[in-house]
DNA sequence: TTTTTTTATGGAAACATTTCCACAAAGTTG
DNA sequence: CAACTTTGTGGAAATGTTTCCATAAAAAAA
């Protein structure tokens, strides 16, 4: 790899000049810029960006913590997250965290010492006496001290479905969801708004009829037993609320499966914005994130961070209602 | 952030024996050793992982160049890539190309600046005459001429799947894949041998009975108007085999819906391992890729290349027949 | 023409490390 | 105890940039 003192040495010019020319900063005329540039064509230099890093202490790289990429929602976010900073030249890292919090500190360890300029977290975990302010953090959903938060508009989400469950003459509840008692909730997530907005909208029209179902959270994978159990146990509820997609996919099928026909028996709203299974049987009525508008939320706290400009400390991105067939 | 020298002067030693505690490299005295350990617990030290590879020339990064991470298979083998990095300490970094030959180029030419140390490329263009050799570069599931390649099975795939299919009972089969008159294919690509072998195996079973429908590559979204057309007008056909679980979901609901039942009256194979739609209606019989273990060869390789070892040209990973409902 | 301003260029320090080398102080061998 | 080996330590070069500074030439203003 030839470096910019092969350039400069094969152009007859200083180092000085040929970093002027590839920064387009300073001074350079006109016939001395072309050489070097013809120069650079030949040799084909590219710059070193850690040894630039090096001087100007920022590097362009950001870090994405998620518990994983497999699950749908997450790899759409991922994909308009890594899109918006493609745009601005930025780029990404991944890790795992499996919903780990030991992992978690892993990873921000590492980070810290790859000096990536900022690291987005999203987790459920109670992280947040481990986090340094003096690191560029900006978390997805979760509200931590003192750390700049994009979180989608989560208790409108929950209005949502509740409204359109209403619409479409459910009177009976369920909503199935995120534990509350659960380890990982000492931190109050922006997530348990949707719950609470769901509970108050139904309030609000007169309607009392709610049984709450806990989901164990961050497992993606089976639908508890009990789960199953308590579903179709409560028959006489005909409008159900599901924290996510996958979830309230497991419910149809729990619900048809035991002969309960959707819509017509029972009206099933999920969360995320229905895509991801838009092409199995029946689409699902479900309420969107918009994970584009996230995304860019993420990315010019980024921006923010990098120009060492005022940070927004709260973005809250707005939700919409896909209807589908389960309603 | 503390430097290397901060920790120097406070512990009052010199660079050099600073960087031998931090490496467990050379000689140091017990005594020093346990001082400057102190020290640098005291500051918080992290060594800074840019400067260290400005000496070291490399930097235990990966890049993974893949069409989006939206995609169920890509997001897992995502993970899988990622999570197996993880264990031998390298960070990665994602880059969605969305297929597109420009935007791949880019992200290449951006991370020769960035200097990563090897990346991982995932694409049906005809990027081949762009590689350059001298970079360390690992093709997913498609034969460059000079660049290793970790693919799975694909041949012994399409020939499980007309085993199967043949087992079932089926007499009558179709092929639903990529189109090999497209512009991307160019390059033959690995994925083409499930349809070859598809073939051959069922040639050898002495069934003669087989349409191919192309199905345009890249597309994840939408089902074409003129494939579903396709599909309804053979209603003699009584196995499919289609090129992934997403194409088979959607065949399967455009059969359905037109009264056809799967299995009884048409069975129909995925490909990719049928996780994605576990909990959906039935579940898929699909070939299954096993991520996992493609991931543990692409990250041998990148092993590989970081200890300058003789690097494998080719390693095909086996495939695995997932038995489901739908067949 | 002299002075001032603008344009143009290169040397060298700085960024945070690793590593080679020199040197010294121990410890071992004969 | 002399010679050699092992242990321990720090200075300095090198990695590939950017940027400050000095200097010089050219252009503009006086």
């Amino acid at each position: 790899m030839p470096s910019i003192k092969d350039v400069a040495l094969k152009a007859g010019v200083g180092i000085a000049t040929v970093s002027r020319v590839i920064n387009q900063s300073g001074y350079v005329k006109e016939a001395t810029r072309i050489k070097i540039e013809k120069v650079i064509e030949e040799l084909g230099f590219k710059p070193n960006e850690i040894a630039r890093s090096m001087t100007q202490q920022k590097n362009r790289i950001a870090a994405f913590i998620l518990p994983n990429t497999k699950h749908l929602f997450f790899g759409e976010l991922l994909f308009e997250v890594e899109s918006a900073l493609y745009e601005k030249n930025y780029k990404l890292m991944v890790c795992n965290s499996s919903e780990q919090l030991e992992k978690e500190l892993i990873y921000i360890d590492m980070l810290k010492t790859n000096r990536v300029d900022s690291m987005i977290l999203l987790t459920n975990n109670d992280i947040e006496k481990h986090l340094d302010k003096k690191y560029r953090i900006i978390s997805f959903d979760r509200i931590f001290d003192g750390i700049p938060c994009v979180a989608s508009d989560n208790y409108t989400g929950g209005k949502l479905a509740a409204e359109h469950l209403i619409e479409r003459g459910a009177k009976k509840f369920m909503f199935i969801g995120d534990d509350q008692q659960g380890a990982h909730t000492i931190v109050k997530t922006e997530v348990s708004k949707r719950r609470i907005a769901f509970k108050e909208t139904l309030r609000q029209h007169g309607y009392n009829h709610l049984v709450e179902i806990e989901y164990p959270l961050g497992n993606y994978i089976d639908i508890p037993d009990q789960v199953q159990e308590q579903v179709l146990k409560h028959n006489e509820v005909d409008g159900i609320f599901c924290i996510s997609d996958t979830v309230a996919a497991r419910v149809i099928k729990t619900l048809e499966n035991s002969g309960r026909r959707v819509p017509e028996d029972v009206k099933v709203i999920g969360y995320d914005g229905g895509r991801s299974f838009l092409n199995l049987g029946k689409s699902i009525t479900s309420i969107d994130q918009q994970p584009h508008i996230s995304a860019k939320a993420i990315v010019n706290i980024i921006d923010q961070y990098y120009n060492d400009h005022a940070i927004d400390p709260i973005i809250i991105t707005p939700v919409k209602l896909k209807s589908g067939e389960t309603t």
